[in-house]
DNA sequence: GATTAGCACTCGCCAACGCGGAGTGCCAGT
DNA sequence: ACTGGCACTCCGCGTTGGCGAGTGCTAATC
């Protein structure tokens, strides 16, 4: 036997062949045979002596025939393989770019609407489904507080975080405080607090309410608790999706109901948000194929990703979700940019 | 010919027929044949007299038959007929107005929030899509307005509207402004107009500026462009929508490529927002009935809504969106509910 | 005159069948 | 080591025929 039975010593030509299946599978949809191979292929070999290869790879655990007299298709490891040791990223068009760039010049502030704009930027771009984790920083530093009374008790506090990102939220507090009170302590937290870092304002002003019993802690406390909040990340997170529908035109998924679990777990977030977390510590674009991303709804679906940054700091995670299917060789260049722009859009805002 | 051909006219019988053959059809999605219908009518009657009822609706344009040997379908006419004379609403059920009641208790300020857990409720009760504008009133008064200086001649405007809604944009300015000039800005704004309806805001402004040349009328003129964005609605507008996967679970909408339309102009806002306006003028219920929405996407389906108010004006409309085949005596009632329950928790707040 | 029973008829649905095409595996020949 | 040839497998597709459901019409009945 003279096969090679090894994934490490694939010989040249398997790899090129395994290479153009599977990009003639994914631009097709359908199952290759040896014949359409042995047309395309450069060295010109018979049908039968690829046959002799597909064999081999198909023992290898790279390909797969449907059925007897279909052609073969890639398996999860065998797109696993075409990922890592044969693909060469297509360099991006110009239009791309030119598209990516117009969509995030960033005349928003809001980095949410950043995210929007950054999702559905992907999702034209690729065609499939754009997937942006809004940006959130761990590096929170307090611009400015104020307040403003309401009725029966509360006031509302609005927190202007790093500049330009606006919270707010409405407080309980033990008694009604004139709009002079709120005032005062507004200015009395603005002195002593603007500009610093988030943690610290709520440790500080957790010791020195702790050493003076002030009469205004109820407002002090609230402040405190929402500081945390905005702290611990709020639930602020989530991601946001753009193009949800391009996935529909997939055979692979023409299934309704697999749509419909599919869409589902879009809407509850969690899961999905639970995958993309797993991202922001990589560096660099990642991809799941298939069931490596560990959530059954995905089995028939691939997830490239990259985390992105504002100074050197990582603030969230993009990405695209599609098909396993899908042209890996366009998809990851456009990631790649798409973080990068959108992280210099947020550092430009 | 005794048979009736006009629809002022129908018999009391062909009316009851009409009447369960709707209900039945909506509660199985299945034709429905002169059998089943006889089985079920309280007048016994054979197959063959409602055969001839049926002829004599199918005449009228209330009935179809998909083809010859299965049973009838309601037309469109036949819905509309059904939802102006025939139905009975069912009473609410107490879980239901518990759960209705459970997801809009306000204990969030947010009146986008406020939106959404409206649309939430109704998808859930409902399983259909829930549909809700965010609520905009004509009546904005100014309750606050700060400003917080960046870099590059540009600084952020807060503005707090109707006492707790909080508006923030980045604004473009002449020079450079230090934090005190803005203070006293903000300050000078807040004694001029705290309290004032922002359109009054935006005239009385502009009168000042031209009266006496300002040192500072660069911020002003900012603020007055800002005032009337927010007075113009901004875009601030389109609507929050829950459950679209329930959708996905009717025979009639099974066609992926039809379930992509749809979605898609859920994604487009555009003409559904149209369609919803249409609503905002019409008091009560509101029932758009196949190609009567006059959008060919949803010309297999139904939409029903209601305007929700808060101290007599109409700030916004909810609904719900399914097949034509829908549980009209059932949606309608919580549709009703669910706009008098949003109202009042926007009242409250 | 309204209602009903009976009957012939029309379709859609489904399972069975058969056939061509595509693709394979293997073997023998180069 | 590669290739041509061949038998084989299996999907897809169009055809056929029976079954069931439901209809419209007509003639008989209340």
């Amino acid at each position: 036997m003279t096969r090679e039975l090894d994934a490490e010593h694939l010989s040249e030509r398997a790899q090129q062949l395994l290479k153009l299946l599977v990009r003639r599978y994914i631009t097709d949809g359908q199952p290759i045979g040896s014949r359409t191979l042995s047309k395309e292929v450069q060295l010109s070999l018979s049908p039968a002596t690829i046959r002799n290869v597909m064999a081999d790879l198909e023992d290898l655990g790279f390909l797969a025939s449907p059925h007897p007299s279909a052609g073969r298709v890639p398996t999860q490891a065998g797109y696993r393989f075409f990922v890592d040791s044969l693909l060469t990223v297509k360099p991006l068009r110009n239009r791309v770019v030119a598209q990516l760039r117009a969509e995030l010049e960033s005349d928003v502030a809001d980095s949410r609407a950043l995210a929007e704009a950054a999702s559905v930027a992907l999702s034209e771009v690729t065609q499939l489904a754009g997937l942006v984790t809004v940006p959130r920083s761990k590096q929170i530093t307090l611009s400015k507080i104020e307040f403003l009374p309401l009725s029966d008790h509360r006031a509302l506090a609005i927190l202007v975080i790093n500049d330009l990102e606006v919270q707010n939220r409405i407080i309980y507090l033990d008694r009604n405080y004139e709009a002079s009170e709120l005032r005062g302590a507004a200015r009395f937290l603005n002195e002593q607090f603007a500009g610093k870092e988030i943690g610290s304002v709520r440790e500080e002003l957790i010791r020195r309410l702790d050493e003076t019993q002030q009469q205004m802690n109820d407002l002090m406390v609230a402040v405190v608790r929402m500081a945390q909040q905005i702290f611990e990340g709020d639930e602020e997170g989530g991601f946001v999706l753009a193009g949800e529908t391009n996935l529909m035109d997939f055979a692979e998924l023409s299934d309704v109901d697999k749509l419909r679990r599919l869409f589902e777990a879009f809407n509850e977030q969690r899961d999905i948000l639970h995958l993309l977390d797993r991202c922001l510590a990589a560096e660099g674009v990642q991809i799941f194929i298939g069931q490596e991303s560990g959530f059954e709804i995905l089995d028939e679906c691939s997830i490239v990703t990259a985390p992105y940054t504002v100074d050197d700091e990582t603030v969230g995670v993009l990405g695209v979700i599609g098909p396993t299917r899908m042209a890996y060789e366009r998809v990851i260049p456009i990631v790649d940019l798409t973080a990068r722009l959108l992280g210099a859009a947020l550092k430009s805002r």
